[in-house]
DNA sequence: TCTGGGGTCCTAGGACCC
DNA sequence: TCTGGGGTCCTAGGACCC
């Protein structure tokens, strides 16, 4: 193989993914403002008739936010992210659906598969996108991605947008620049005039607090990254950080498409309908602890890893989140011994506040096959307490 | 009327070992 | 009594991404 080749990486990402999904249910609702969101959202019912009822944003109340919207109602302000009430004084009328997980991992599994039918090194970033390594790829760029985004409406009857260029970062910012059902190639002598314009936030990795410090420096743009010192962003990024976004904004990338990576850490995670007094709800905590602890567990079993590390999650009303973790001697798979090691967490948190969310994480995993599991002297089973 | 759930990676201090 | 440096593991928090 000839490492000196250029590479020819693609980023490829789905059309307002968990919508585009829903309009394939209700074909009715295209070309209406639609949002995806909101645990308790109903269900569209049936009337006597055949006509199916759609509850609006205006009816909704509670704690959900937009998973995600139709480009219609992005046109009236509603993003991703955003709290449902919030988004209901923007687009009253719009449509809302909820979140049909199951769904959008079905046709996540469709598209993935119809793109490797055409070119198989990818990499999976999400229920929605991927990188796709096309170096070995034969074939003109523009024709591999018209057959690509092809193969993924046969399977799907959904469009997707593709950036191409030689890395990961270029071409993750390229499968933006023409939303929705685009194609968009970049060839590195166009850096310059085509991506230096562009906000530096559009860099993957540049947050909102980065992007903040960068326009506190003057610092807009990819372009003016690109002109700032690197001893400037160094001092105030740090080495490792003011390094990166010196040779990002160049347009430097060498990562490679990793095609499979072994998993770090599984989590269940529940924000309650109300926040939740540990005291005066004690008994409902416990069952709520229990349940994610359980859940943890199952999530572990199915895929078949065992765990070393446990950890919890609160989140407070006033939004503070704390952390606590547990390393034990040994791996460990079962939901009681999970809740045991949880609780231990537990009593090393500052109860006082009312809890808005909480959650149970494993870490050090390891595939059940290598695991070990050290003797351990016989526990009380359920129920356990919170506390 | 604010702000979900599931992840990864990084940093930084302290313990502990060589 | 005082003085090291390096490496790894554990824990907590935070930024960021989808």
């Amino acid at each position: 193989m000839d490492l000196t080749r250029q590479r020819r990486i693609a980023h490829l990402d789905m059309d307002a993914f968990f919508a585009s999904v829903e309009l394939l249910t209700y074909p009715e609702l295209r070309g209406q403002a639609v949002v995806v969101g909101g645990r308790n959202a109903s269900t569209p019912i049936t009337n006597a008739k055949g006509d199916k009822q759609f509850s609006r944003l205006r009816d909704y109340a509670g704690r959900g936010v937009v998973t995600t919207s139709t480009y219609e109602a992005r046109a009236l302000g509603v993003f991703s992210g955003m709290g449902l009430m919030k988004s209901a004084a923007l687009a009253p009328d719009a449509i809302l659906l909820p979140a049909n997980f199951e769904a959008y991992r079905h046709f996540s599994r469709l598209f993935k598969e119809a793109v490797a039918s055409v070119a198989p090194h990818i990499e999976d970033r999400g229920i929605d996108e991927i990188y796709i390594d096309l170096t070995q790829v034969e074939g003109d760029s523009l024709v591999v991605a018209k057959h690509i985004k092809q193969a993924v409406f046969d399977a799907t009857g959904l469009t997707c947008s593709i950036g191409i260029t030689t890395n990961k970062l270029l071409s993750k910012i390229c499968s933006e620049l023409d939303k929705p059902d685009g194609i968009t190639i970049l060839d590195p002598s166009e850096l310059a005039t085509r991506i230096w314009p562009l906000a530096a936030k559009k860099i993957n990795g540049i947050g909102p607090k980065a992007n903040d410090k960068l326009a506190a420096l003057n610092i807009h743009t990819i372009g003016e990254l690109a002109a700032a010192p690197a001893e400037l962003l160094v001092a105030h990024f740090g080495r490792s950080t003011g390094a990166w976004m010196a040779q990002v904004s160049q347009g430097i990338d060498e990562r490679p498409v990793v095609t499979w990576s072994e998993p770090k850490s599984l989590s269940r995670e529940t924000t309650f309908d109300r926040d939740l007094h540990a005291k005066h709800d004690r008994a409902r905590l416990s069952e709520i602890f229990t349940n994610l602890c359980m859940r943890l567990a199952d999530d572990l079993q199915r895929k078949g890893y065992a765990c070393r590390t446990i950890g919890i999650k609160l989140k407070f009303a006033d939004f503070q989140v704390i952390t606590r973790d547990l390393t034990l001697p040994g791996d460990v798979i079962d939901g009681s011994q999970i809740r045991l090691a949880a609780t231990e967490c537990l009593k090393r948190v500052p109860l006082e506040q009312r809890i808005r969310l909480l959650g149970v994480r494993a870490g050090g995993l390891r595939p059940v096959q290598a695991a070990e599991y050290v003797e351990r002297e016989t526990q009380p089973t359920l129920p356990f307490e919170f506390e």
